[in-house]
DNA sequence: GCGACAG
DNA sequence: ATCTTGTCGC
């Protein structure tokens, strides 16, 4: 698919952080009539140990199925460094490339990271969603927002709110007496919609079909990358 | 004011 | 994110 150059990039922290608030307010957290995924991708990144690389994958699959319908990868030297908040600037490039490479255009994009539960309300999910357009939804491992413990069982869960108190994602129970995931919305989607897909991508483990599938592509794609660069003896 | 803070 | 073995449990 077509991914056009966002903006300019930033060259600094205070930089990063402006951006972030004036494309906040462009986020669209509402679903489209009639939206159909039938498609959806995890996005992922992985690291190399001396931190100068990052490899990034996209995986499509079918919902219903969860087959593979198509994956890319990316490589990149880090173009930003890792601040909490500003995390995006470092994941962007790469996943932006790889999203180049995909020959069909997910109708949902399912990023490693939040969303709208973010300080500046506008995490990876959000940029990502505005920068290609789609509807977009994070999810979260770990949360950045103060929450209350959702109930114990698939499909429960409890409102991430805030410093208003307004519901800005929600923890979601993807496996009975699992640690739950957080799931906000990119744009696009809303939340509602969200957890809906994410509990569907969800059918066995704690983590969307779509992030394992990717997470497990990226890392292949670094040990791949390593090899070349560091090739075994002879 | 200080600390904590997605990956 | 990454470094890391075995182990308890469904």
């Amino acid at each position: 698919m077509r991914v056009s150059v966002p903006h300019e990039w930033p060259e600094s922290v205070e930089r990063a952080e402006a951006l972030q608030r004036e494309l906040a307010p462009l986020v669209d957290p509402t679903t489209p009539d009639g939206l159909t995924v039938t498609t959806a991708a995890g996005l992922d990144v992985a690291y190399a140990e001396e931190g100068d690389l990052l490899v990034a994958a996209v995986v499509v699959l079918d919902v219903a199925s969860l087959a593979v319908v198509d994956s890319a990868t990316a490589l990149a030297a880090p173009a930003f460094p890792y601040v909490p908040g500003l995390f995006a600037f470092r994941e962007l490039p790469p996943l932006l490339g790889a999203l180049e490479r995909l020959s069909v255009t997910p109708d949902l994009l399912l990023a490693d990271g939040q969303g709208l539960a973010h300080p500046r309300r506008f995490g990876l999910a959000c940029h990502l969603g505005l920068v290609t357009g789609l509807p977009t939804a994070g999810v979260a491992k770990t949360p950045m927002t103060a929450h209350p413990p959702p109930g114990p069982n698939r499909g429960d869960h409890a409102p991430l709110t805030d410093d208003g108190g307004r519901e800005v994602g929600r923890a979601l129970r993807t496996r009975s007496g699992v640690k739950p995931v957080y799931v906000s919305v990119g744009h696009r989607i809303d939340l509602d919609r969200a957890c809906a897909e994410v509990l569907r991508l969800c059918p066995r483990y704690r983590l969307p079909e779509t992030t394992r599938a990717a997470d497990q592509l990226c890392r292949a794609a670094l040990r791949e990358a390593s090899h070349q660069d560091r090739p075994h003896q002879a």
